[in-house]
RNA sequence: GACCCCGUCGUCUAGCCUGGCCAAGGACGCGACCCUUUCAAGGUCGAGAUCGCGGGUUCGAAUCCCGCCGGGGUCACCA
C-alpha cells in the first residue's frame, strides 16, 4: 500500500510554526516515500472558522515550498476535504453506531456538564463524564427527543486495553476504562473533532498520522471510534510540541510565533524550513545541518524524530537564514527589492552577505539612499580638509564604474595620510556618505551610491563645516 | 487529581535500541584573537553538560532495571 499521510490545520487563525513544522514533516515523509500528501481543512468549528483564514494557511504552505497532492482546491479521489463539507458521512457513520448500541443521546446541559465536572474535581475525582445518560430508558429518550429537548450523541467507549505503536514514541498503552464517553455529535448535529478526524482518516486512506504531541492523548479515542466503525485505523507518529523560550508552549507572548509574521520580518522560506526541519529532528551523523527541502526529504526518517519537546529560538533561526540569504541568487533577492534601481542592485549584491533577513537588508539599503540629515551629522573639526581631499579625489578621479573605481578614488584622497589620518577621512566620509559612522567599507558606499551623488553628499557636508 | 509523554552544554541536538571506541561529539549563542577605515560578515581558538536526582545490575552505565523529582499533554457539545 502506498503512503497517504494528510495535515489537518483548523482555519482559526494563521499558520503557526508548530503546525508549520507539522506540516513540513507530513511533507517530508510523503516526498522520501513517493507518497501522497493530503489536505485537509478541519472546519467543524462553525464560531471559530473563516474562509480567510483557510486561504491564509493555503497561502503559508505554498510560500514555505511545501505542496499538496489532494486538498480542498486541488480536489482528489477521497474528497470532500473540508469537514464542513462532509456531515453526511459523519452522520451517517453515527446512524450506524446508534444502530449498534455503541452510541446514545445525551441530555445533559453544558451547565450540568460543567457543575458534574467541578464537583468530580473537587473530590480528587477525573473530571470526566459519567456515562449517565447511556442507561437512560428507550422509552425515555424517544419521549424527550420528542419533546425537542437538546441532545448530543457520545460514543460507548469500550472498555479495552488500546495500543498505540507510536513511530516515534514507540508503544503507548491506554486502558479504555481510564477514558469517558466522549461526544460525536454536538447538540446542532456538528460532528465533534474525535469523531471528523477519526472518520477522515480512516475514509481518506490516510496510513500514517503525522501530528503533534497534544493528540496523543485523543489516540485510543479515534481508535477505538475506528474500529467500532470496522475499520482499521491508521499507524501514528506524534511529534514533540515546540516550547517558547520559558518552557511554557509556544505562544504570542514569545514573540512571532506564526508563519506569516516570519515571513513580514524578512524570513526566507528557506531559512524557516530548515531552522524547523532541524528543531525536532536531526540528520545523520556529520552531515552539513545547511539544507534546502529537497535533500531534508532524501535524509528524513522517523526514527531521527526526537521524543523531547524543543524550545523554539529565533537567534538560531536568524542564523540559518542568513545562510539562506547568502546563497541565494541576486536575480532573485532584486526580486524583493524596490524601487528596482541601481542603487538598489548593487547595494543588495555587496549587502546581502552582512544581513540576517530581508527586512534588515532593505532597511540597510533605504538607509544608504536617504539623504544623512545636515544637523545631525556632528562632523568632528578635522573633517573638513579631509572631505575636501575626497571631493578633489572624486573630481580628479572622476570615473566611478566599478569597485575598483571606488577604491582607487580613496586611495587617492588618503595618498599621503598617515593611518590616523586615513581612520579620520575615512569616518568623515561615512559621516558625509550616510550620515552614521557605522556601516559598508566607504568604498563600497561610493560605489553604491555613485559619482553623482557621492560628489552631492560631500558637498552638502561640506557646507555644513562651514556655518556650524 | 487520573491517564499519558518527556528530562544530555544557556539553546537545538548526536550518542541510548545493539553497555566499554564518550573523562560526552556537532550546531546556534557567548568570549578572545585574526582580518579591517567603522559596524557587521568571515576565519581561528576557547569557555560551556558531575548525561534531572537516588538506588540497583555489571569488571564497566548517558546507555539496562527500579524509585523519586521536575516539565508538558489530555481529561471541552475547541481542534
Amino acid at each position: 500500500m502506498s503512503v497517504r499521510v494528510r495535515f489537518a490545520p483548523s482555519p482559526t487563525g494563521s499558520l503557526h510554526v508548530g503546525n508549520a513544522r507539522t506540516a513540513l514533516f507530513n511533507w517530508l515523509f510523503a516526498r522520501k516515500h513517493g507518497g501522497g500528501l493530503i489536505l485537509r481543512i478541519e472546519d467543524t468549528d462553525r464560531e471559530r472558522s473563516r474562509p480567510e483564514w483557510e486561504a491564509a494557511i493555503l497561502e503559508d504552505l505554498r510560500w514555505l515550498g511545501l505542496h499538496w497532492d489532494e486538498g480542498p482546491d486541488v480536489g482528489g479521489d477521497a474528497g470532500p476535504y473540508r469537514q464542513s463539507e462532509r456531515l453526511e458521512a459523519y452522520q451517517a457513520a453515527v446512524d450506524r453506531l446508534m444502530g449498534e448500541g455503541k452510541a446514545y443521546f445525551c441530555f445533559c446541559s453544558p451547565e450540568a456538564l460543567e457543575a458534574q465536572r467541578q464537583d468530580r474535581l473537587a473530590r480528587g475525582l477525573p473530571p470526566r463524564y459519567d456515562g449517565r445518560c447511556r442507561s437512560l430508558p428507550a422509552e425515555e429518550v424517544r419521549q424527550r427527543r420528542g419533546a425537542g429537548e437538546a441532545s448530543a450523541v457520545r460514543f460507548v467507549m469500550p472498555r479495552e486495553r488500546i495500543t498505540v505503536h507510536d513511530h516515534v514514541k514507540g508503544e503507548i498503552r491506554f486502558l479504555g476504562s481510564d477514558l469517558d464517553d466522549f461526544v460525536l455529535l454536538r447538540a446542532d448535529g456538528s460532528p465533534s473533532y474525535n469523531l471528523a478526524a477519526a472518520l477522515d482518516d480512516c475514509r481518506m486512506g490516510i496510513t500514517l498520522v503525522i501530528r503533534g504531541d497534544d493528540h496523543l492523548a485523543n489516540t485510543p479515542r479515534q481508535m477505538a471510534l475506528a474500529r467500532a466503525l470496522g475499520w482499521e485505523p491508521p499507524q501514528f507518529a506524534h511529534l514533540p510540541l515546540i516550547h517558547g523560550s520559558d518552557g511554557a508552549p509556544l505562544s504570542k507572548r514569545h514573540g512571532a510565533v506564526s508563519v506569516a509574521e516570519h515571513r513580514a520580518a524578512g524570513i526566507l522560506p528557506e531559512g524557516l524550513v530548515n531552522y524547523l526541519a532541524l528543531l525536532g529532528w536531526s540528520p545523520p551523523a556529520g552531515r552539513d545541518e545547511v539544507m534546502d527541502l529537497p535533500t531534508l526529504s532524501g535524509l528524513f526518517t522517523l526514527d531521527r524524530v526526537s521524543r523531547s519537546p524543543a524550545k523554539f529560538d529565533p537567534e538560531r533561526l536568524a542564523w540559518f537564514n542568513r545562510q539562506h540569504l547568502r546563497r541565494l541568487p541576486t536575480g532573485q533577492l532584486l526580486a524583493f527589492m524596490e524601487p528596482a534601481d541601481d542603487l538598489t542592485e548593487r547595494a543588495a549584491r555587496l549587502l546581502h552577505k552582512e544581513v540576517d533577513s530581508l527586512v534588515a537588508l532593505k532597511r540597510a539599503i533605504a538607509e544608504i539612499r536617504s539623504e544623512p540629515e545636515l544637523e545631525s551629522l556632528d562632523l568632528p573639526a578635522t573633517a573638513e580638509s579631509a572631505l575636501l581631499q575626497l571631493r578633489g579625489a572624486l573630481v580628479v578621479q572622476g570615473r566611478l564604474e566599478s569597485e575598483e573605481d571606488a577604491q582607487r578614488i580613496l586611495a587617492h584622497a588618503a595618498r599621503d595620510l598617515a593611518p590616523d589620518g586615513r581612520r579620520v577621512l575615512m569616518r568623515a566620509a561615512r559621516l558625509a556618505l550616510i550620515g552614521k559612522p557605522d556601516g559598508p567599507p566607504v568604498a563600497t558606499l561610493l560605489w553604491i551610491l555613485g559619482a553623482e551623488r557621492a560628489k552631492q553628499r560631500v558637498e552638502n557636508a561640506l557646507k555644513g563645516c562651514v556655518a556650524p
